[in-house]
RNA sequence: GCGUCGAUGGUAGAGUGGUCAAUUACAUCAGACUGUAAAUCUGACGCCUUCGGGCUACGCAGGUUCAAAUCCUGCUCGGCGCACCA
């Protein structure tokens, strides 16, 4: 809330100025071309658009909706789209082919989105943001009409993407339809009509491929706003690969810890990326940490500060309560799940529970006396592990506790 | 269509008859340590096990062999080259 209200009570060429800089990588065609405009007092529409393959935003998308919420911020008009005429035909881009989503699915994922969107821009009130779908155009699109808007690009245009030009390199195959992605892409921008769009750097291909249709098909130059991907100095991305992932249904305490497990040199980045900080204030830390302040304070702060902008102040408070208490002085988390045995052994239990995948895991774990009983701070047995066990608290690991009763 | 090369575990990528549940790297998990669930070091990393071993796996289906990820045949899919270019 107090951030809200002093953002709010910034002057105007401040938040120009934030909309500019703060976590951009790149703006196309000119930071100057999109400063003009935003000068002129003409009301912009602005969009960025998200795939509903899964029924949850991650942080990189909220990066993504921080920008809107910038434009949002200005008066201008925000487009949340949701490219659901990908999800509905299924990427074919994998082997293990996405399975298209139903109406009904869509329309689930729909609600889900909103609500996780919500708390980083406004649906309601003045200047609410549009949810708009693809399939709307796309899904009526007759082949002739495709083929027009492909004759639109050469195929050496889209042989300059990076991804293309990796797999001629490594002699792997390209699929005619996967040409087609950055022109559906593109279209969107050419039947929305819009004057920008937001996205990551990852997405600047297929939003220039859009800037190029707007321009050929109706003479318009639109800007293309480029966000920073959350990696540190090395490269080494937040992402899946890593495990890091944060997805705004995890619970305060997954998203808590999974930032405290982030590499230091994430640390900035995520300020930047991943809240609501100024720039002087990133600065700030940058220069606590140059001094030689003990990183693992200023991460706190930051796993605090995006735990509390997805699950507000109260909620993150206890995360970090939570934290401290588990991994700092290694006492039980307060949060833990109770199990009642039903008189199965203590193995079957974290099988059927899902705490270990299987029984050969359970016992390496226990081999490496990672198991024990946490209350007499004994290590568990081979043998143990096959009976019933007493009523008592279990640590598996370092994160995973288990109550059974 | 012809020729040729290829398909391996979560990913990348070794292995070309037995010593292969499969080198290595990344990811993952655990232990130690600490500044933290960071970094670093160590170990584990198909499933089941009475810890002897058993079972299932190297694109799919068969075959050869005492023995196959490895050899043969067919199929599916892909790369490259040639042809086709109406």
């Amino acid at each position: 809330m107090e951030k809200m209200l002093q953002s709010a009570n910034m002057e105007k060429h401040e938040r120009i100025e934030l909309l500019l800089s703060k976590g951009v990588a790149d703006i196309l065609p000119s930071k100057g071309f999109l400063e003009s405009l935003l000068l002129s007092g003409k009301k912009l529409s602005i969009y960025a658009g998200f795939d509903p393959t899964a029924p949850t935003l991650h942080i990189g998308h909220a990066i993504q909706l921080r920008k809107l919420r910038h434009f949002q911020d200005l008066g201008h008009k925000i487009i949340f789209l949701i490219g659901d005429f990908t999800a509905r035909i299924g990427d074919p881009d994998k082997l293990s082919a996405r399975k298209p989503l139903t109406e009904k699915e869509i329309k689930t994922n729909l609600k889900l989105y909103k609500k996780q969107a919500s708390k980083f821009i406004r649906f309601s009130g003045t200047n609410a943001a549009v949810v708009k779908f693809n399939n709307k155009w796309l899904g009526k699109m007759k082949f002739a009409e495709v083929l027009n808007l492909a004759s639109h690009m050469t195929v050496d245009q889209m042989l300059k993407r990076d991804m293309f030009a990796r797999r001629i390199a490594e002699d792997k195959p390209i699929y005619i339809h996967e040409f087609m992605y950055p022109l559906m892409q593109g279209y969107d921008s050419v039947m929305m009509d819009v004057d920008g769009e937001v996205g990551g750097n990852d997405q600047l291909f297929n939003m220039l491929t859009g800037r190029t249709l707007l321009k050929q098909l109706k003479n318009k130059d639109k800007f293309v706003i480029t966000t920073k991907l959350l990696e540190d100095s090395t490269g080494a991305k937040m992402g899946k690969t890593t495990g890091n992932m944060i997805s705004m249904i995890d619970t305060p305490q997954d998203i808590y810890g999974k930032i405290m497990s982030w590499t230091d040199g994430l640390i900035i980045p995520g300020f930047e990326l991943c809240t609501d900080y100024t720039m002087s204030q990133i600065e700030t830390i940058s220069d606590e940490l140059k001094k030689g302040i003990n990183p693992r304070d200023i991460k706190m702060r930051l796993a605090y500060e995006v735990t509390r902008s997805i699950h507000g102040e109260v909620l993150a408070s206890r995360a970090e309560a939570s934290f401290i208490a588990t991994f700092q002085q290694k006492e039980v988390d307060q949060d833990i799940q109770t199990i009642t045995a039903n008189g199965r052994t203590f193995e079957t239990i974290l099988l059927e529970e899902g705490f270990v995948g299987s029984k050969s895991e359970l016992r390496r774990l226990i081999a490496a006396g990672a198991v024990m009983n946490f209350e007499t701070k004994e290590k568990m047995t081979d043998l143990q592990s096959r009976q019933i066990p007493h009523f008592s608290t279990y640590k598996i690991g370092k994160s995973r506790f288990i109550k059974i009763s």
